[in-house]
DNA sequence: AGAAAAGCATACAGATCTGTCTAGTGTCAA
DNA sequence: TTGACACTAGACAGATCTGTATGCTTTTCT
């Protein structure tokens, strides 16, 4: 049985990490945040980027979790399910505290050099992309890599625009070209 | 006439800002590669974020001269010039030196609360926008701010699977999916 | 040549940050 | 009751980081 104190140490920090980034969230304000003693974050988690690799594997758990699940919400068909990835996308991009994607955000803040934090942001993105690349399968498309590829692409860029121009529409503009995309597969 | 001091500083800074990112980056790690006396660099620059500030202003300045040069070298009509886009974008992508879109990895590290480094980030999607909404008007498609749009999904898409997975492939892959979309508009 | 500006070197203040040490508290189970 | 264990509180070490102060040298312009 995990402790209580740990798991409520990846829950704050997940929040701090992803509104305030990795760097400028210190230590300190996670544990004052979370009312944790520091002698037991540091029990826990050797080292902050212990710390950072558990809430990014944390989020990654979750993120799916909650994405996949609202897609087979919102769709039957493999082909609405397609569709409602774009939906689903949209709802997160319009969200009160959508501050981009944690793992492009993760990548952009450590150099590739730290291999762990950059593995795991990769991770996540080739995650995602089998999914939909499952679903593209699945609904019967010729040369399904190709399309599920385009669709990555696009709800990469909806993430982007969503974050750095504040575009809440982003994601419904993605949605278009995922028909016309889709729609010429 | 500008200081040849502070031009260098610029110069350091946006290599160092780029390949490490900029928490990681300290003032002293700057100066010590440029080998610019301290009190020289806030003498310029009143801060750090002005510094960064400058800094991002620089690249964008350089990149879009870069990029729609490289655009206009590559392509005659504005058709071509289209399609030019992901050429060079698969060159940059392809580049050693390449990590990821420093806009993107701006707005990453500095919550939106930093309303001035968010600014220029915004501010060098937006421009990227309108020269790919230049061009699709230049071509003479029916709804061109759409096509336009959905041209820089891709390119933020393979910007960011290029950074994040490290996909050589990711600015050939847009370039596909844009001849797609281009042909359906 | 000589004044003014620009830059250099270095030490330092003060804040902050990660990580450690120590001593004490509360809890649960044998 | 006693011993193991998890946690707390707070001080502290040591590194690092931004920004300042001071005194000196170099460049530049007239």
């Amino acid at each position: 049985m995990p402790s209580n104190r740990k798991q409520h140490l990846v829950e704050t920090a997940l929040k701090l990490f992803y509104q305030e980034g990795f760097h400028s969230t210190g230590i300190d304000k996670i544990l004052a945040a979370s009312g944790v003693a520091k002698m037991t974050l540091y029990k826990h988690f050797p080292s902050k980027d212990d710390l950072i690799r558990a809430v990014l594997e944390e989020r990654d758990k979750r993120f799916r979790e909650w994405f996949f699940g609202r897609v087979e919400e919102l769709g039957t068909s493999p082909q609405e399910k397609l569709v409602a990835v774009f939906d689903v996308l949209t709802e997160w991009i319009q969200g009160d505290d959508f501050r981009g994607c944690m793992f492009i955000n993760a990548a952009a803040e450590f150099s590739s050099k730290n291999d762990a934090i950059s593995q795991v942001a990769s991770d996540h993105k080739v995650l995602m992309c089998e999914f939909l690349d499952g679903l593209v399968k699945e609904a019967g498309y010729s040369n399904p890599e190709t399309l599920s590829y385009q669709l990555a692409l696009l709800v990469e860029g909806a993430i982007v625009m969503g974050h750095v121009c504040g575009d809440k529409e982003a994601g419904a503009k993605a949605k278009e070209a995922a028909l016309v995309l889709m729609a010429g597969a």
